[in-house]
DNA sequence: AATATGGATGTTAGCGCTAACATGAATAGA
DNA sequence: TCTATTCATGTTAGCGCTAACATCCATATT
């Protein structure tokens, strides 16, 4: 061989995987011909077309996809942000998110605030780093510098779970009208002496807003509106304990409205292991509408919400809004519905 | 102003927001200063590196971290492959790797199988398109064209969940000793007529290596092992029928051992509903150790796995790996823990 | 035949960052 | 004093892809 080694500067470490050049090179196109079989496959030749797809088979060529990402400025990535994982609700709002974009061919970015403000904001600077083509976050509320970045944000966004003044896109339900819903509707069966019981107030405002929609009914019809809280995370057994402690310090109780379906079923689980009759002797009810709570005897009454659907929802807002289309309405109510059961 | 405009042959649309380039002139640096301050910060003197940290904020950089993981190869991405989200034990290990990733400043990049192989190789040819840092699979048994990519891929792999040969990395229980165990506990109490009730055991099948070890226990005392399967995925609805339909088509059976503790739940719940006493009329137990399971009574007997630890211990191995310190023990048993319940 | 039109493909120049090497100054060692 | 070593910083050349523009050729239009 007569070949002069060319001066060679240096060389980058290359993970010497075949790139679109090699496939190119072997469907005899230029690589941006390639490129387009990849991106907009009808802008190519049938018989090129097939050419290139055997080229790319034959070099066993996987897609560079942070190349093209940083080439065209835009990545296919969803951020998608959400206070807790423990939280089944959240859990399956990303199902809907997540079984949405995959058959649109995005990926998700997952992050979990653990109901920290704070963390948002970091979480949104990283994942606007990875160019993400749009954003799902959890909630209207957000840290000042938080919202401003999401303002100036080029691309859509989404604020699920909650309905009020978006920055973008909204999808989600009135918690304040959900738990005005359902001490309306103890009232209407004659319960009197509510308590409500909640964890984590303070971070997870929604269960807040619900609490205010219970309130303002009561105190409207002149009674009082006691509540109690916890600051440890929902939990079957803090269920039991919360039941416990209303029944000790408010002995003339007549009803329970929990914050959530998990402290609802601890307690009615407890009730039952302890012989307590519901809802004669204590009424309680719950939010979310998770299923155990349909599962148990007596069955939770509750309020259900369309978690999955929240997910649906915006993720094909979110898709509509990237691939050019109009969206309709950029505020999406998508309701609750009280379930009645046997526990209140 | 005179400024001649330069030919300038074109432009991208570029995003105009501040690159490292910009810092740099802030800082009166070069820009790959401002990208030692991002990755190396030790590797810069004091002064400069507050220097640089002032102009990046006065500036309002955004890491790309697009362009970085291009130039670098890398892109602290973890893919994670489960093969389903509707199981709380799978979030229960994301949850583990995604504390543990996150506080190392790894994100984790999703993917859903639903219990399709084909699926995962497409998610892993994709997440390699990412440049991820390393891989987190559920199981040892892949699609050959998925198993071939695993093996040529350079960087670390950890497969979860089981135990046994693996490509790199292994965390995870013996199932089929599980299933033993549980079974042991079960003959020794006394129960003899066992039926064993999973659900879509093709697709799950470390479900179906628990019923083995169940099996195997049974035979070798030469006694039947008779199985019930269902194709729907498990619910509590799905328990209670179970129960139903055991005691219908084995009315001779003394003992159920469920697949999982949603399906054992919610025979229970069924049992309780329907007055049927538990254990004397029918003993039974799940897997896994789910809250929910030791909330109702009667208690359910069950095994748990540590699942956080899975995820949490998967993410130290996969991050010592890719730091380059060394990993003691290529495969780790977290081994699992007999829950004795009421239920059996 | 000359021109317009549209569809398929090619050329060029980056996207914003970092690996690899280069340089220069400060300190240590002989 | 001179060289070796270390530390902090700079220069250069891509990483693999795609946007923007350019070209070419077949067909339609006059």
């Amino acid at each position: 061989m007569t070949d002069q080694q060319p001066p060679e500067r240096r060389r980058r470490k290359g993970l010497d995987s075949p790139t679109l050049t090699d496939v190119a090179r072997e469907a005899e196109v230029s690589s941006i011909t390639v490129s387009r079989v990849l991106n907009s496959p009808g802008s190519v030749r049938e018989s090129t077309r097939r050419r290139v797809e055997a080229a790319i088979d034959k070099v066993g060529y996987v897609r560079n996809m942070v190349a093209g990402s940083l080439a065209s400025a835009n990545s296919r990535f969803i951020a998608v942000i959400v206070p807790s994982l423990s939280n089944v609700v959240f859990i399956e709002v990303i199902q809907g998110l997540q079984s949405t974009f995959e058959a649109h061919g995005y990926q998700i970015l997952l992050g979990n605030t653990d109901y920290n403000m704070q963390r948002e904001r970091e979480l949104v600077k990283t994942f606007f780093g990875w160019s993400s083509s749009a954003l799902v976050t959890t909630g209207l509320r957000h840290e000042p510098g938080c919202a401003g970045l999401l303002q100036q944000w080029p691309k859509p966004i989404v604020e699920i779970m909650e309905l009020g003044e978006a920055i973008d896109l909204n999808v989600g339900l009135s918690h304040y009208q959900a738990g005005r819903r359902m001490t309306r509707y103890l009232l209407d069966t004659g319960y009197r002496r509510i308590v409500y019981a909640g964890t984590q107030m303070g971070g997870n405002y929604r269960a807040r807003l619900r609490y205010e929609g219970h309130r303002d009914l009561l105190t409207d019809t002149g009674r009082e509106a006691p509540m109690c809280e916890w600051e440890t995370p929902s939990s079957f057994e803090l269920g039991g304990q919360a039941l416990d402690s209303v029944l000790e310090h408010h002995p003339s109780a007549e009803a329970i409205h929990f914050a959530d379906d998990i402290l609802a079923t601890g307690a009615v689980l407890h009730a039952v292991r302890l012989g307590i009759r519901i809802p004669q002797e204590i009424a309680i009810c719950g939010f979310t509408g998770l299923p155990i709570g349909q599962a148990i005897t007596p069955r939770l009454t509750t309020i259900a919400s369309p978690r999955e659907a929240i997910g649906r929802i915006a993720a094909e807002q979110l898709i509509a809004r990237i691939e050019g289309r109009p969206v309709e309405h950029s505020q999406v109510d998508v309701g609750f519905e009280l379930l009645v059961g046997d526990s209140a």
